[in-house]
RNA sequence: GCGCCAAUAGCUCAGCAGGAUAGAGCAACUGCCUUCUAAGCAGUAGGUCGGGGGUUCGAAUCCCUCUUGGCGUACCA
């Protein structure tokens, strides 16, 4: 809630305690924005919610309530009655104008907030396998996680975000065995390429640079340490690239996790989960192999910890990782997996129940998965490599502005088609060119060699046109727009935030002008509401991993 | 079969802890550049919110059901 919003809140709850003692919650009584500017600043819809417990209409509810109110809220400017029952609040505009200080006074820190100061947690995202370049479903799920991070950290969270390496199963045997085979290759000679193994450019690459670096001497070693020094050499090389793309997408992981931890010391921390399981009850042995009685906790059916031929399933060393990051002091944890993985949510969700930590202490926002398009044909293949399209080429192709836009701004809970042409152009048929403009646009008023000194006032009391009262409105709600998005860990709404400021900013750009040398006190005004709409946009932007130019 | 996600304007999507006439961008049409960037603004047109029931003072939003599409349903990772 915004400070007005609180101070309405407030006001409302102890008049309708005053007049009908009733101790209205947050559940009951809502501070809403009318759809319609005209109606009010702010509204509640409290006096159609008392209807059932007082047997009245709502108009007649709201009547008192809204004269009492009169009363009880000094910045209101005026509070009106509306049908069905809605109570409009219109606040006064010095009320709105004392913000542009505050704002040019937070400069980048404007819209921190404490929403979750003193909370620590634990995000991991991404997590694509060391075995290949991250492809474009990657590149939703990175940004939009990341965007999730810049909005908790903004609101006081003290964020970890981690990467969880698979890199114990078969499919690292298989990019070692596929290296070896293009190393041999690469030497003139033959080895076979494994099935189900990398045929990738990427890999005849890292073996090209292997043979680069190491000669042929691995050609006579010892097969054995051949494949695990390709295998090795291989995941990191992978890895690097993964960061090194991340980079450029302006994600920076701060922690690696390497599922090979967990099976490090003879299995010694996913051995201390199994036994902490068995005490508990929670497994049993059958054909051979170890159960897990999830069906107890909400799974459809027990899954297999411990295979019938001693190895673990996929699963087991997970859920050390995760009972390990709460050990690590994150009570709360957030996994973005890709939607493919949904059937995997229920029975990590059943494990952490059954060893006892508290619901909730596990969430998993699922990704659904993105189709690239171009003149309505799905994309599927790079045309130059014949592989999955990459990030990195995402990234040539439309912009990492454009794709960090796109992904962040539309809710991953749909499927999403990209439209590759749209997101390219550089034209005003993509949208993030329109948010982006306006900030150039400010900057433009601001860097003005004509403009003059801007100096702080008191306060704004010519700032009366209605466009400049929305934009103060707007600006006035971004902190509470971040700890809100924050909270859902939905940043789509913050690219909807961003999309009505700079529309309203447009809009007042072609109405009326800054700078007018003719009244440098209304000028003086309108360059510190424009410093304040700058500085706001600005750390919108930022929170998507959107860069705010000064010129276009 | 069962489970998960979806279906909203010609296209891509918002809105979905029920609320005021269902929004935006693009595409279409009409106007606006001697004045801080026209990548912009102002306006017109475009919708039985997939179908059908139900709950409610009120449903795009919640519940049931049907249809269509995607994903999943491993002792794979």
């Amino acid at each position: 809630m915004s400070n007005f919003e609180q101070k309405i809140f407030n006001a409302t709850h102890e008049a309708v305690k005053q007049l009908f003692d009733i101790d209205a919650d947050q559940s009951m009584l809502v501070i809403e924005t009318p759809k319609d500017p005209k109606l009010g600043d702010y509204a509640t819809s409290i006096a159609m919610r008392l209807t059932k417990t007082l047997r009245k209409n709502p108009m007649e509810i709201a009547e008192p309530i809204a004269e009492k109110l009169g009363e009880l809220l000094p910045e209101a400017e005026s509070i009106s009655v509306a049908r069905p029952g809605f109570i409009n609040f219109r606040l006064k505009n010095t009320a709105l104008a004392s913000l542009i200080n505050q704002v040019i006074e937070a400069g980048d820190d404007y819209g921190k907030n404490d929403s979750g100061k003193g909370k620590k947690i634990l995000v991991e995202w991404v997590s694509a396998n060391p075995t290949g370049d991250l492809h474009c479903g990657h590149a939703r799920n990175a940004a939009w996680g990341d965007s999730i991070c810049r909005l908790l950290e903004a609101s006081g969270w003290e964020v970890l975000r981690e990467f969880y390496v698979n890199d114990a199963g078969n499919q690292i045997v298989m990019l070692g065995e596929s290296l070896v085979s293009r190393y041999f290759e690469h030497f003139g000679q033959s080895y076979p390429l494994p099935e189900g193994g990398y045929h990738g450019e990427d890999v005849r690459q890292i073996a090209k640079s292997i043979a680069e670096a190491d000669g042929d001497k691995w050609l006579t070693a010892d097969p054995k340490e051949r494949l695990a020094y390709f295998m090795s050499e291989g995941k990191a090389r992978e890895l690097e690239k993964i960061d090194r793309d991340l980079k450029l997408y302006r994600v920076e992981i701060q922690s690696w996790m390497h599922e090979t931890f967990f099976y490090e010391n003879n299995r010694a921390r996913i051995n201390a989960v199994l036994e902490r399981m068995e005490k508990l009850g929670l497994t049993y042995e059958k054909d051979g192999a170890l159960w897990f009685r999830s069906t107890d906790y909400g799974d459809e059916k027990d899954r297999v910890l411990r295979k019938s031929d001693g190895t673990l399933a996929y699963v087991t060393p997970d859920i050390a990782n995760h009972v390990h990051k709460v050990e690590r002091g994150y009570p709360l944890l957030v996994d973005l997996w890709g939607a493919d993985h949904h059937s995997y949510v229920t029975r990590m969700q059943a494990a952490m129940k059954a060893l006892g930590y508290p619901a909730g202490t596990l969430s998993v926002d699922l990704i659904q998965m993105v189709r690239m398009v171009e003149d309505g044909v799905e994309v599927k293949m790079s045309k130059r490599t014949g592989n999955a399209l990459t990030i990195r080429e995402l990234c040539a192709d439309i912009g990492v502005d454009a794709a960090r836009w796109f992904f962040a701004s539309k809710d991953v809970s749909t499927h999403m088609d990209l439209d590759l042409k749209l997101a390219r152009s550089k034209d005003n048929n993509n949208p993030v060119y329109y948010a982006q403009y306006a900030h150039s646009r400010m900057r433009s008023i601001l860097t003005n060699p004509k403009t003059p000194a801007f100096h702080a006032q008191e306060s704004y009391e010519r700032l009366t046109d209605e466009k400049e009262l929305q934009l103060l409105k707007l600006i006035g709600e971004f902190p509470a727009e971040v700890a809100n998005d924050a909270a859902l860990r939905k940043p789509n709404k913050l690219a909807d935030y961003i999309l009505s400021l700079v529309k309203v900013f447009h809009s007042y750009y072609n109405s009326s002008k800054v700078i007018n040398l003719d009244d440098p006190a209304l000028t003086n005004e309108r360059l510190g509401l424009v410093q304040a709409t700058v500085i706001t946009l600005k750390n919108a932007l930022n929170l998507l991993g959107v860069t705010a130019p000064e010129s276009m």
